[in-house]
RNA sequence: GCCCCGUUCGUCUAGUGGCCCAGGACGCCCGCCUCUCACGUGGGUAACAGGGGUUCGAGUCCCCUACGGGGCGCCA
């Protein structure tokens, strides 16, 4: 299984523990990585970290996966789990203590607790010194289970050569014999993941900051196993808006959570590589363009912030930018992950991000309130027919953030007559503009073609021979035949409804 | 507590000793466009954490302080 790397070419890896869903954070790195390969004919392969037994759920690593497949970043070969390699941990455990460069500690857990008490009694930091180190493993008592130690060096230091951080050096004494192999015969983590990018022919590793002690420990190791160190990269981590650890408060932490609020995965991408990284001032960058132009060295050392507004800036961008039948395909695909009746009963922190996901939601509540969640939704426009839904994209994709704003704005599309309307558009109907529109009704049913162009030619007309400024007519139009004061031009409703609908519906709020 | 790392407009960032009385983007504010909302477009607001050095010259180099972050498991 082990790969060499004459070629030249890097080989990385995306490594997540599986938490249950693909941490925003993780996505990140898991595209820094898959560029960096992309852009250098390398190797983008996948390790999932389920050393640990109870992280070892099938569900859970799926969800990595499909967060992954969604944001289109795709990986070599299946996906390593580390915890099948145990076998082979375990052997190179045995190597190291062949070697002489790990040993058997006795030492249990009250005796290291005991360490632990003392070492903060005098205030003094905690460096464990196993006595086994040294000692004659004759002498070690019968009965007790051992586990294995890395005998690291205790003099001079570990260097980190990092290509985000810098050289960072640790000194040897700060840095205790980490155990290798527990007690009960399972490797940490530690030893898998070196024995891991070893074996998978690992050239350069890309996380987050977060490893990067580990990487001075997992550098004794390589250096005790004679292996070549592979190029680190530790890049910042990303907080929530208030520079606090991301976490559940903040919104969204999982890539899944996006999808369902209706960002496209190319606006995330974007978006997250700007995250700590940048070439010159461009913000718009393809993925083309990303892949040439992305390398390791250009990532900054400090953590970023997350920012909505400036992620709904470059998803409405893409959404102009992508062509209807995408769009239709998206939305499709969103809507089952939506649960109205869930969404509805958040309380937005007036601080926290806009969640048009949310103002769907409560838009469908007063609307639709038969319909509970996406899925419902997504019959009613099936019963109308995906092609009209389309029709009305051109329109309602110049004005959406999300995905989410798309589905509000084609709302009237689905909506039940007689429209009810609220507050605002049904001011916008009075005495006068029942009249402007009584007039307008018999040229719109005699009107010889239905299409936006000729509506407005129309409507136009019928303004200036009424002495009305249009806005007098085409704002009660849009109230009665949207329901609402704001939607996309009022001659692209129309002709995206239809002459009997749109007619209907006038009529609808005549009397 | 100890060990590492960081700190440029509200946010993401450009900037690698003179091109910077600091540029771009998002946001925000004021116009224009206009059937609403957007888009687009014109303009505006706003930052080198603080203090010492080095240098003819510092956002850029060095030191200290403050603040922030990460790590200190037989978790990953």
């Amino acid at each position: 299984m082990s790969t060499t790397t004459e070629s030249g070419k890097p080989v990385v890896r995306f490594a997540p523990s599986p938490t249950g869903y693909l941490h925003i954070g993780g996505g990140r790195t898991a595209l820094f990585n898959w560029l960096y390969a992309k852009g250098r004919g390398g190797r983008f392969l996948l390790r999932i970290e389920d050393t640990d037994r109870e992280r070892n759920n099938p569900a859970a690593v799926a969800a990595i996966l499909d967060g992954l497949t969604w944001l289109e970043l795709d990986w070599e070969g299946e996906p390593v789990s580390q915890f099948a390699q145990a076998p082979r941990h375990r052997e190179v455990a045995e190597a190291l203590l062949a070697s002489g460069n790990a040993y058997k500690c006795y030492l249990t857990a009250a005796e290291l607790d005991e360490m632990r008490k003392a070492a903060e009694a005098e205030k003094r930091p905690l460096t464990i010194r196993s006595p086994w180190r040294d000692r004659d493993p004759a002498e070690a008592p019968a009965g007790v289970p051992h586990t294995i130690r890395l005998k690291a060096p205790r003099e001079g230091e570990t260097v980190v050569d990092d290509r985000c951080q810098g050289r960072v050096t640790f000194a040897n004494k700060d840095l205790d014999d980490l155990i290798i192999l527990r007690s009960d015969g399972n490797p940490t983590y530690n030893l898998a993941v070196v024995v891991d990018d070893h074996d998978m022919g690992i050239t350069h590793v890309v996380r987050g900051v977060d490893h990067l002690t580990n990487a001075a420990r997992q550098t004794q190791i390589y250096n005790a196993m004679g292996w070549r160190v592979p190029v680190w990269a530790h890049v910042p981590l990303i907080h929530g808006a208030d520079g606090a650890k991301l976490s559940k408060r903040h919104g969204a932490q999982g890539v899944e959570e996006y999808r369902s609020m209706g960002y496209l995965p190319v606006a995330l991408r974007n978006y997250l590589v700007r995250l700590g990284w940048s070439h010159g001032d461009d913000e718009i960058m393809s993925t083309e363009q990303l892949i040439q132009w992305f390398d390791i060295d250009d990532i900054n050392k400090s953590a970023s912030r997350f920012d909505f507004k400036k992620l709904d800036d470059l998803n409405a961008h893409y959404i102009r930018q992508s062509d209807d039948a995408e769009l239709v395909r998206r939305v499709r695909d969103m809507l089952p992950h939506l649960d109205f009746v869930a969404l509805a009963v958040i309380t937005p922190d007036p601080k926290a991000p806009p969640r048009s996901d949310i103002a769907l939601a409560r838009e469908v509540a007063s609307v639709l309130p038969d319909v509970q969640t996406g899925a419902d939704l997504a019959q009613r426009f099936e019963a109308k027919g995906w092609d009209r839904f389309a029709a009305a994209i051109p329109s309602l994709k110049e004005r959406a953030k999300t995905l989410a704003d798309l589905v509000s704005g084609a709302l009237y599309l689905v909506a039940e007559r007689p429209l009810k309307l609220d507050e605002k558009a049904a001011k916008l109907i009075d005495a006068e503009a029942k009249s402007l529109i009584g007039g307008l009704l018999p040229q719109l049913e005699a009107a010889s073609a239905w299409t936006a162009a000729d509506l407005e030619a129309a409507v136009r007309t019928h303004a200036e021979t009424t002495g009305a400024k249009l806005g007098k007519v085409a704002q009660p139009l849009r109230a009665a035949l949207t329901g609402r004061t704001v939607s996309p031009p009022v001659f692209d409703v129309m002709a995206v409804l239809g002459r009997d609908e749109a007619i209907a519906r006038l009529k609808d709020h005549m009397s």
